[in-house]
DNA sequence: AGCACGCCGACT
DNA sequence: GTCGGCGTGCTC
């Protein structure tokens, strides 16, 4: 019997199977860790695969040395989820294994994996101990008790005594496997009351398939969830939930321990490697039944999935970003399918792929178009900026949302300022007509590149000289523009000097617990002024906030990006989902410099099928996803002469592609990444944009143009959520 | 990743 | 003559 057996090293030259043969004495599944002779040191592996034949040279074949742990560590389901990634995603086994196994108990920390328990030797003789009086009574203990732990041995009679018994050969050492089952424990159940529609929306997940959830802001989708999960642990399966990335996490994390009590296992970032392993072994051994957790969790160990979740579907935090990159809802859907289960997932603003599919019936409509407490969503009121420099106010502020806040102070409530601030690069605009630059090839907004001065175009590389002049008026007061929290705060402060202004941003959430101070500090105040970027957002409830102001909304409408009229929407409506969530009415004032771009009209009427409607369009016909797919290829290297070469090596052998597929393939064309240089390595890319006839074939074959041994790290992406 | 093998410079 | 620099390539 042979073992086909992954060593756990992230390396591209180790990212292939090396077959070992299974001694008779060893009993060995698939997903064993295992102990190996690897060249010249001792490695450690996991077996993907058990066969009777071997393709390698069998005189060169070493013997497995030993089996690590008394279970297989990774399990079928996961398994055969590494194998459904390498090949679909075109990831490295080495590098997508690291999702599945704690950092506990991988690369060098072989030696914590085994208990050692201290036993006596049968051919012990007192006289060896003569009189070393905790030796004696280290042998008295283990006269009593068989076998203790070496640990335990070494705390109670010295490390000193310990290590000289051992020496002389009266204490044996006896390894044992540490991934053992630990003590279960008992479940509470708390229910909850939901309205007719939250039942409805229950009711309609069925047992398996995709299902879309749109529920406006406030609409109670979180107890839609635990409801969902309740049932399935009812019939003794386990539940996945998925939320973003921090901020919303301790609110949800607190609903889900009271409601379902031991059964949760937390998955987070901010968890130690400790913390993280004994979640991973409660899930392992199946003592939590639900986990709970940003998108890594989607690789807990559960088994008997029954439902999976992931709310606020539209967020970017699903897509990880560094290696290996991967789309969280793809893996979903495999887990999904493959424990027979259904997956949901939930948002008030979908991303027009996901509601494209839904569309298609690919993936099944739930809507739940009110609040849960009956009250309306805030009226979204959009003010021209164009119209306020006309009249001679140059200032961040308009008298509208001065006036307004001066009432929200006076009533001694509170009010938010969303400022949307982003990179490092930004778009260019004409503050006297509107006129933004675009690409003339591809019908995105130009991103300006300060370093040199210049436009430049993010799909198709091509590059612009900078404005000084408006092409549309001539006017001269063409800009880039991006106004900064502190600048804002600075201002307030001076129109409102007596108010409690607080700004929350990445300088200041920084610190530890910076979040939370600031939330609580805010809570604590009235009337108060919030300011801040994304991350006020999402997530907390805040009953006396009767005003949003949104200052700049367009910063995320020109952002370079095909997706970016999608993530203004989602912004705004995320945003005044924040006003009146309590007794008293919300709004939401909307500054602008384009009020007539039509995403404004569909925001303020909270019009989601109006945009997606208008934005499908719009899509269908420039040709971006989700009617093409675009392919980046990442190339990075210290050496810039070595990724530019080696680029264009894989140029070349594109060209043959496309030549082949014609037809399909719109665009193709080599450049330097928008971020030319990450930690001293330089990054080139290849952008490829194709029909969706033959897109996997085709994508197959760009994929193995990068298959030579290259010096450069490769990364092959799918609609990047960036280019950067 | 590590570690060996290997082919050129300054050193007891 | 050897010790040792780290470039290239292999590990079942």
């Amino acid at each position: 019997m042979f073992a086909s057996v992954i060593i756990d090293q992230d390396t591209k030259a180790l990212d292939k199977v090396f077959d070992y043969r299974v001694p008779d004495k060893i009993e060995i599944q698939n997903g064993d860790r295992v102990l190996v002779s690897f060249g010249a040191r001792m490695m450690q592996g996991f077996v993907v695969e058990l066969k009777e034949k071997t393709d390698y040279d069998e005189k060169k074949i070493k013997n497995i040395v030993a089996k690590m742990d008394e279970q297989p560590i990774i399990k079928p389901e996961m398994l055969q989820l590494m194998k459904f990634m390498c090949e679909e995603f075109h990831l490295r086994l080495t590098s997508v294994l690291k999702l599945f196994i704690p950092s506990e108990i991988r690369e060098g920390k072989i030696k914590e994996l085994f208990v050692k328990w201290g036993k006596l030797s049968k051919s012990f003789s007192a006289e060896q101990i003569k009189n070393a009086k905790s030796q004696k009574k280290a042998v008295e203990a283990l006269q009593n008790k068989a076998r203790i732990k070496i640990v335990d041995l070494k705390k109670e009679f010295g490390q000193s005594a310990v290590k000289a018994l051992i020496e002389k050969g009266i204490i044996e050492i006896e390894m044992e496997r540490c991934l053992r089952k630990p003590f279960s424990s008992q479940q509470e159940d708390k229910k909850i009351i939901l309205n007719e529609l939250q039942k409805r929306a229950v009711e309609s997940v069925g047992e398996k398939g995709v299902y879309l959830l749109h529920g406006v802001t406030g609409s109670g989708k979180t107890e839609v969830y635990m409801n969902l999960i309740a049932r399935v642990l009812e019939k003794g399966q386990n539940a996945i939930m998925l939320v973003p990335e921090i901020s919303l996490t301790p609110q949800v994390m607190a609903n889900f321990k009271s409601r379902f009590g031991d059964n949760v296992a937390v998955l987070h970032s901010s968890l130690s490697a400790g913390e993280r392993f004994d979640e991973w072994k409660r899930l392992f051994f199946g003592e939590a039944r639900v986990v709970v957790g940003a998108r890594s969790a989607i690789f807990a160990p559960l088994d008997k999935v029954g439902i999976i979740i992931i709310d606020e579907q539209h967020e970017q935090s699903y897509i990880s970003e560094s290696n290996p990159r991967y789309d969280t809802f793809e893996i979903a859907k495999f887990r999904a399918e493959y424990n027979n289960c259904p997956l949901v997932v939930g948002s008030a603003t979908p991303s027009v792929d996901i509601y494209e599919q839904a569309k298609h019936g690919d993936v099944n409509l739930i809507e739940i178009p009110t609040r849960a407490n009956g009250k309306e969503l805030p009226k979204i009121q959009i003010v021209d900026m164009m119209n306020e420099l006309r009249v001679g106010n140059s200032g961040i502020f308009s008298s509208q949302l001065l006036s307004d806040l001066a009432n929200v102070i006076n009533e001694k409530k509170q009010a938010m300022i969303f400022i949307n601030r982003r990179g490092f690069s930004s778009f260019m605009m004409c503050r006297e007509c509107g006129y933004v630059a675009k690409c003339e090839a591809c019908d995105v907004n130009l991103v300006y590149h300060r370093e040199d001065n210049r436009l430049k175009c993010h799909y198709c590389g091509k590059q612009y000289r900078a404005l000084d002049r408006c092409p549309n008026c001539g006017s001269d007061k063409i800009k880039q523009g991006a106004v900064g929290t502190e600048r804002v705060v600075s201002e307030l402060k001076e129109i409102f000097p007596n108010v409690k202004i607080l700004r929350m941003d990445n300088d200041t959430t920084s610190r530890k617990n910076g979040h939370e101070k600031i939330l609580s500090e805010f809570r604590e105040s009235k009337p108060a002024i919030l300011v801040g970027t994304q991350m006020i957002a999402k997530g907390h409830d805040f009953e006396d906030v009767v005003l949003v102001g949104i200052i700049d909304a367009d910063q995320s409408l020109y952002r370079g990006d095909y997706r970016s009229t999608e993530r203004c929407f989602q912004l705004i409506t995320q945003v005044s989902g924040r006003a009146g969530r309590s007794q008293s009415e919300g709004k939401v004032v909307l500054q602008t410099y384009s009020p007539r771009h039509y995403v404004y009209k569909f925001a303020a009427n909270y019009d989601y099928k109006g945009f997606f409607k208008k934005e499908e369009n719009l899509r269908k016909t420039a040709l971006f996803p989700p009617f093409s797919k675009i392919i980046r290829i990442l190339f990075a290297h210290p050496d810039e002469n070595v990724v530019r070469d080696e680029l264009k090596m894989c140029y070349n052998k594109l060209l043959k592609v496309r030549e082949k597929y014609f037809d399909e393939i719109i665009y193709m064309d080599a450049m330097k990444s928008p971020v030319k240089k990450i930690k001293n390595s330089f990054r080139y890319q290849i952008v490829i944009r194709l029909l969706l006839k033959n897109s996997r074939e085709i994508e197959n074959e760009i994929f193995k143009c990068t298959d030579d041994n290259l010096k450069s790290s490769v990364f092959f992406e799918v609609n990047p959520e960036s280019m950067s």
